[in-house]
DNA sequence: AATGAATGAGTATTCATTCAT
DNA sequence: CATGAATGAATACTCATTCAT
């Protein structure tokens, strides 16, 4: 009896796990709007009726999306811990990580369109409790300790700095549909906003 | 007769202009898929169906913005015409009033979030007809030809990071939904970004 | 000044005749219910507004061509006063003309659909007052008395047959898409009918 | 289970059938275009956005009506295969009863005048693979093959001008609103053109 | 005579959600 | 756990008609 419920339990993690990817690639492709429920339900293989076991309501699977989120930057700043280098250039590794991986997932750019409709949901507002946040505001703390990021500045201040930056590469990205090096393009930016802060 | 056909044009112009605006402040605020027309015909002071005497379809109401951003930027460029300052000041004047200017617009972040949903419709992709991309592209060739950005970058390069800055201060100036000093930040990061690049 | 009421009054006949003719063409190339006013004015080339200066409305365009097919046949039999020949050939002459020429006006088609959609309106009905059914009971009754038609029918019997033909060809003229000779498929089928009603 | 999910079946497939017939009652006896989807739904007792479970669209709707007129044609077909009379005889018969059973259901004037309004949709063009068309141009053939209609003619010709008869007797059955005897009038009509042919 | 701005009721269709099975 | 029939409210868009100019 045990076995089955486990059986059974890994298969409705499973359907679970098909509907919220099903979404997200649907979302992601046509924009949280234009996806019906009927969508999703036929992408993941099940009835509509069926979505409601797992998520209460459409809005819910678009907020998964930050939790996904932050399963990547957990797994970034997880894979730097043995990172000896200075807290700069871990900073730097971890920005140019984030913006390349995020990208990746293309989930993303759906929740930060949501994002930008609706602000009042602060979906991507600084919040410390998120991973994504409370890895970058250490990781610029440990700068100002170590000398490399003037004590002029709060933290705040560099994250939003950093923030833009992310930001305005995945919409430029977004916009010119992938056609050029993130990798590149993160690094040379990210570079020159910490260069700036340094010198002053 | 002649005064009498004015007054009515002035009058369906009007309308016109009322529904326009209507149609912004309510996109800009809840959203283009949260809007409906009677939405907007109710704000505008008129039927549902005298949207269609002006405006073809909803779709052709959000695509009013681009025109609108065009405005700003072409008095943005007439007001520099006497300016004689090098051209590296002249851009960095540009993208700092370009920013602040375009932020005023409310609706410029829902045709940013419009575009972000529908990048095939190539909203805001680069395309040399529009002002914002002739006069941008025009301020960074004279940069080269003055010596103050190498020739080792492509115009295109140089607009790609200039657009990203501009588009990341967007993004978080409504995620933070207005709380930091818009005109300060646009000035250093466009100085750090511009800085970088003369630097090489 | 009475020239120029003359002038104004043979410019409403024409513009009136302009909106007509335009109705006619639209309505029986799209179908009563797929043109709509606008499209009429377009055509006409004025305003939508003044189709009601000259008609009450979008019905009474349509049932204008009850007149015009009236004014067909009372040429064709106008065109036939002088003819000598027995009163059954004339009849068989009257019938293919008939078909034929309500069959080069496209209209026609038009109102038949109408009047099968609507034969409460009793639009085709057998009306005595209309020249098609004057002129049709008077070639019958004439070949009674000649006795080329036996006394057995009643003149409504034939002119049934009759009808019968008429309306058959131009329904499968339309669903063929005009691809058969008209006027040889009338001949041979009005033919085949008053043989058979001269034969009992 | 089983037995569960038939009965829910069996429940669907009557709700689709109320809405079909629904659909052709209204159509039928108002016409497609003054026919409202919230109608059908009213009348089939269900809400509008159900129709949609069960019919892509309105158009489908009519369009499946020569899928009924199929049915009669082959029961038709079907109720004179052991019928050993000459092959003349046996067309006769077909048409006379074609004639009549189809002038029976009504939807049948609707799709007739459906397909008027829309001869480019061919929904009453010839098609061998439609059961009217197989079974009308079979027994043709096998009248030229037994030597009752002269080689002459083409299996088309000789088909044309039976759709002529029928529909001319549809149209006018409908037209005088049912007040004459369609048997004896099909039978009449028929008749007559066959010998027509026959002879020649 | 003519315009065209404005209306308001109407239409097909979509969709998140519920619930009996 | 899963289905899919059913709902009801919403939505973009159409159109005959009116009327001030």
């Amino acid at each position: 009896m045990k076995e089955r419920m486990t059986q059974r339990r890994k298969q409705a993690l499973e359907t679970k796990e098909r509907i919220r990817s099903a979404a997200f690639e649907l979302f992601n492709q046509y924009g949280y709007e234009n996806v019906s429920m009927q969508d999703i339900a036929a992408k993941a293989g099940c009835s509509a009726g069926n979505l409601y076991h797992y998520f209460p309501g459409k809005d819910s699977l678009v907020l998964q999306f930050t939790d996904h989120v932050d399963t990547i930057y957990e797994s970034i700043a997880g894979s730097m811990q043995e990172d000896t280098r200075p807290a700069v250039e871990r900073l730097r590794s971890f920005m140019v990580r984030a913006i390349v991986e995020s990208n990746r997932e293309e989930v993303i750019t759906m929740g930060f369109s949501h994002a930008l409709q609706h602000p009042e949901q602060k979906t991507l507002a600084i919040n410390d409790s998120r991973p994504y946040f409370r890895i970058l505001s250490d990781l610029v703390r440990q700068c100002i300790m170590e000398g490399s990021i003037p004590e002029s500045y709060t933290t705040e201040e560099i994250m939003r700095r950093l923030m833009i930056i992310q930001r305005g590469i995945l919409f430029q990205w977004r916009i010119e549909q992938r056609s050029f090096d993130i990798e590149a393009m993160s690094g040379c930016l990210v570079n020159a906003v910490l260069s700036d802060i340094c010198r002053h």
